[in-house]
DNA sequence: CAAACCTGTTTAGAATAATGAACGGCTTGT
DNA sequence: ACAAGCCGTTCATTATTCTAAACAGGTTTG
């Protein structure tokens, strides 16, 4: 959590042009309420918050996942030669949109050598993760499944599925991946 | 809130394969409140429910908007030979991931024969996109700003702002792109 | 069989959050 | 000037949550 209960409380309520007493008021609780839980001086219930976030109006997982964002306006190109290199052993990850506030998505061009792999571990996250082979040929185990693609298959699932990347072939393999929410 | 706090943490924990005893340890609370919260028969502070969750662990953010939609396992693999074309005029767009339910991420193989264009208005829409050029040149126009891109070079912007894709070279063009929310 | 070890639940008391009524500061209107 | 209105804050009391320890049921171990 980047922002406190009290500091998301407190942005939400003025940008919403409510007072305390106001807020507390459509609320249904007291005004020293929301003085305490904006000062950080008390971790209100849930279900107080609830109500609370009621009177704005706004649910909880709203709360919990807004966030503060600034616009921003940068070149929407990126050559080849000017993507940074983010791989490890044998594999270099390039990230499309570096540098960008923001991003939604982690728009990868993913370079394996001739058996490179992803670990011995299988490899699990938040989001979902998809991408097509563009070169190469690649083994890729997914919840158990193993499949093996070539130049112009996709791939398609939920990163929480221990999954594991690995070139079994002879020739480089390249792929371009998308993940959101992105993992760089 | 579609699920209630006690119910959300129950299916959490369980899942995780944690007991109650064993979660409260991780998250340095008592057996008893993950108990009483389970049961409903109290309503957590924010405080004591993010230490809870962070045994599992989880974010408040992920706590609040998790849903429990877990449909049977579809293949996560996506042969090239089977994606459905869902271009225009000398415009191919194959979909990774077609049919898959809660696709965050609109994953496409982009086809653009010598000449072909998206069309005389320029395209905007909610979203942000992005994408890698794999093979030939495309020629993209982002509010105002038009750049000749191959293969390597990527780009990423706000669906938003007017855009525009031509394949002004004489080979056909491919592209591997990606936006969110999914425009397929 | 029973002792040991799980599981989730319950209870009294300690710790914490929420209330209701104050307070001080600032602005508006008479 | 001064009262009336708003603002956010503070304090003693009340209400709720959290803890520690015990309870009841099921499974494993000797």
């Amino acid at each position: 959590m980047s922002l406190e209960v009290s500091q998301r409380l407190r942005i939400l309520r003025t940008r919403s042009g409510l007072s305390q007493r106001e807020l507390a008021k459509r609320a249904g609780v007291t005004n020293s309420t929301i003085s305490l839980i904006e000062q950080n001086r008390v971790s209100p219930s849930v279900a107080s918050l609830k109500k609370v976030l009621a009177g704005i109006p706004m649910s909880l997982a709203e709360f919990f996942t807004f966030d503060i964002d600034e616009p921003a306006r940068p070149s929407p190109f990126f050559p080849a030669e000017q993507m940074p290199d983010i791989g490890g052993e044998g594999i270099a990850y390039r990230l499309v949109g570096h540098g960008l506030k923001d991003r939604q998505i982690c728009l990868l061009r993913e370079h394996y050598d001739p058996g490179a792999d992803t670990g011995a571990d299988m490899l699990s996250h938040e989001g979902q993760e998809c991408g097509v082979v563009v070169r190469g040929r690649v083994e890729i185990t997914v919840d158990g499944e193993t499949r093996c693609l070539g130049p112009g298959d996709g791939f398609y699932f939920d990163s929480k599925l221990p999954h594991r990347f690995r070139n079994a072939g002879e020739e480089p393999c390249e792929i371009i991946s998308a993940n959101s929410p992105p993992s760089f």
